[in-house]
RNA sequence: CGGGGCGUGGUGUCAACGGCUAGCACGAGUGGUUUGGGACCAUUUAGACAGGGUUCGAAUCCCUGCGCCCCGACCA
């Protein structure tokens, strides 16, 4: 892409409102703008950023065997009667129709949705276990909206369900499930600081298990045993006797996190009011037992800028940049056209800035934007034999040959 | 939902004593000079959150509403 196609605009300084790191750069950067507390809207940049998240999400979810759906924001009041969460829930923003005076829910969460869905599909031991899963907008009614993307009334999420015969099928389904989670994490470039952890678990199971993101942006206060890589959420400290459930470790190290995703198991809980259930191979009818699965994308997104950024700008993982290659062309263009070509042609993400702004310009914006790989054409880098390239998490830059250069990132 | 802070052009501003034409910087437009760290000159553009009140006079004081941010509570 070229930069001098893109409709935004870099910004010096911040709106004054914003405090939170993640909204600060991602909005002077252009990647998100604010429309009111808690919804943002995305950015072609922003909005790139979105989609490798999303694509990384798919492909775990599809390697895990569950099949992609996409099930509608607006619903009905009768689904959210049936579990009695209509009344229960708090955040739950409900409305009626201005014509009919019918009532509906924006969703929240589907498992009021995706449980009737699967009743029309499941009736026997045959059909199970299965999974769905979608990437779609979710809304709460959040009394506080906070801390830039992190916490919105609007945001997207990965739910996944998952559904079986038994709680041996779901024990397993889950383990395999939490291990795609770090997978995930992994990818996305933020594995490091995120911890599987041990939080309250509900109705139907003792504990409920989140992924935990260490960062001082988060809300969360998690207690780490570093000798397993786990945590547990402060809520259930106590319970425990602050020690670590796998390994008895009383030494933990407390820290703020963002809880980036999160697995429950279900059991019942919504397979009984919905009578979702199953014949089994005797011909009885059972209820089908469920797992939710959920990954916060903005939270990803924003949790990775609080993580990923210095004094200048963002610094995002490689993985889930807009693009791999910020291409700066200083005067040459003739040259950078050409290089932009090569590496289009090889298939590496490039956005070139072709604007007619100064160097200093073009310097500061790259490094707001946080591309991995700033690579300038200019007659100086041309003089010493090819382009000068920089990583943006590193200080020095070395020239290189253009043949070189794409190459290795290609790779 | 309780508490606190803030609200001045597109952005920023610990700019402005209750008083003269609401200042400065950035941005944007135009003309020109520039091109390795947000370059320079000239010129133009654009503003008091809304409503009410006090006052000869309100950006400034008071009230109400709205909005945003922060702390807490909440987060199925």
């Amino acid at each position: 892409m070229k930069q001098s196609q893109l409709f935004t605009k870099t910004r010096k300084e911040a709106p004054k409102d914003e405090v939170s790191v993640n909204a600060q750069l991602l909005i002077r950067a252009g990647f998100v703008d604010k429309l009111m507390a808690g919804t943002y809207s995305f950015l072609p940049l922003g909005l790139r950023v979105f989609k490798k998240i999303e694509n990384i999400i798919r492909q775990e979810m599809e390697a895990l065997g569950a099949s992609e759906i996409l099930m509608p924001t607006l619903q009905p009041k009768e689904n959210w009667e049936v579990t009695g969460r209509w009344t229960q829930l708090d955040n739950l923003f409900r409305f009626a129709s201005y014509y009919s005076k019918i009532d509906y829910a924006l969703g929240a969460t589907h498992e009021e949705i995706v449980v009737p869905l699967m009743k029309k599909f499941v009736f026997s031991y045959k059909d199970l276990p299965t999974a769905t899963f979608q990437i779609q907008n979710k809304f709460r009614d959040e009394k506080r909206a906070k801390s830039g993307i992190l916490r919105g009334r609007e945001f997207f999420m990965k739910d996944l369900y998952s559904f079986h015969t038994s709680e041996k099928d779901l024990d397993e389904y889950y383990e395999k499930a939490a291990k795609t989670y770090e997978k995930v994490f992994q990818r996305a470039g933020i594995g490091e600081q995120t911890y599987f952890t041990y939080a309250s678990g509900g109705t139907f199971s003792k504990y409920s298990h989140e992924f935990q993101t260490v960062s001082e942006a988060g809300e969360d206060l998690i207690h780490i045993c570093d000798k397993c890589r786990i945590a547990i959420n402060e809520e259930i400290i106590t319970d425990l006797e602050s020690k670590c459930p796998q390994c008895g470790n009383a030494k933990l190290r407390k820290e703020k996190a963002v809880e980036t995703g999160n697995i429950f198991k279900l059991m019942t809980k919504y397979s009984k009011p919905f009578e979702l259930k199953f014949k089994d191979q005797e011909g009885s009818e059972k209820e089908v037992i469920m797992g939710c699965y959920g990954i916060g994308l903005n939270r990803l997104m924003g949790v990775a800028v609080e993580l990923f950024h210095d004094e200048r700008g963002i610094i995002w993982p490689a993985s889930i940049a807009p693009f791999l290659v910020h291409l700066i062309n200083l005067g040459q263009t003739e040259e950078a056209e050409k290089v932009y070509q090569e590496l289009t042609t090889a298939g590496v993400e490039v956005l070139l800035d072709d604007r007619d702004v100064s160097a200093g310009e073009k310097f500061a914006d790259s490094d707001l934007i946080g591309i991995p790989y700033r690579v300038v054409v200019s007659k100086k880098s041309l003089q010493a034999g090819g382009v000068e390239l920089k990583k943006r998490n590193e200080k020095e830059s070395k020239i290189v040959k253009i043949e070189d250069m794409i190459i290795l990132l290609k790779k």
